[in-house]
DNA sequence: GGCCAGGTGTAAA
DNA sequence: TTTACACATGGC
């Protein structure tokens, strides 16, 4: 039985999840294209997200600049394949914009930046936040998501809010896992949650081995 | 053909 | 304060 954050990661450690997806699992770590990337995602499957960024890149608009300036209609278009495209239009625009004007520059953004400023843009959710935080900024915040609550449920874990369910995952982590900072534990967390789920799931049920 | 995907905003109860 | 629904595409 898994009892806390650290024999879970532990787990999913032995796995091997993401040897392929090294320096992390996150493409771009570190960089704008994330924040991009984190509102592409919602409720949409990343293969989708790809699609739509790579458009972003050949019409050379996957920049700062690039979305605060392009028309809201052509961004449209450029990401239709992802889903949802006219509100996150309007989500990515409106965030280049005020991250253009509360900081200038991305670099900038990420070094200033609080969990609440991004909270109060229109699109930027708990999750989404905490992606950009964690994968963009490279800071010490733990994501979790769908996929994160239905591995706990398999492990007969139930909790009530995004922020709960956050809770348990960081509360004993970083101080037992040390090979790594903590902002890289965390974001490998995740990474690891996200493909072990993904490769352990019959419809919506994850299959556990030699453990429960 | 229906369900689902690395959620969030809005409007009713 | 909680719940229900819309948003939209493509894979399975």
């Amino acid at each position: 039985m898994i009892k806390n954050a650290t024999e879970l990661y532990q787990y999913l450690e032995q796995h091997d999840l993401l040897k392929e997806k090294l320096p992390m699992w996150w493409p771009e770590y570190g960089n704008f294209e994330v924040i991009v990337g984190a509102i592409l995602t919602q409720n949409s499957q990343w293969t989708r997200v790809e699609v739509s960024l790579q458009n972003l890149r050949t019409e050379e608009v996957l920049s700062l600049e690039g979305l605060c300036t392009i028309s809201v209609e052509k961004l449209q278009e450029l990401i239709t394949p992802s889903g949802l495209f006219k509100s996150k239009a309007d989500y990515i625009q409106g965030l280049s914009l005020a991250i253009r004007e509360s900081f200038g520059s991305f670099e900038t953004f990420c070094s200033e930046v609080q969990r609440e400023w991004l909270l109060k843009q229109k699109g930027v959710g708990p999750e989404t936040a905490d992606s950009i935080l964690c994968y963009a900024c490279k800071r010490e915040e733990m994501v979790v998501d769908a996929y994160t609550a239905r591995l706990l449920r398999a492990f007969g874990y139930e909790f009530d809010t995004y922020d709960d369910l956050k809770e348990w995952c960081v509360s004993d982590l970083c101080t037992h896992v040390s090979e790594k900072s903590c902002a890289e534990v965390y974001a490998f967390f995740h990474g690891m949650i996200v493909e072990f789920v993904k490769a352990n799931s019959k419809g919506k049920k994850v299959i556990l081995e030699g453990i429960k």
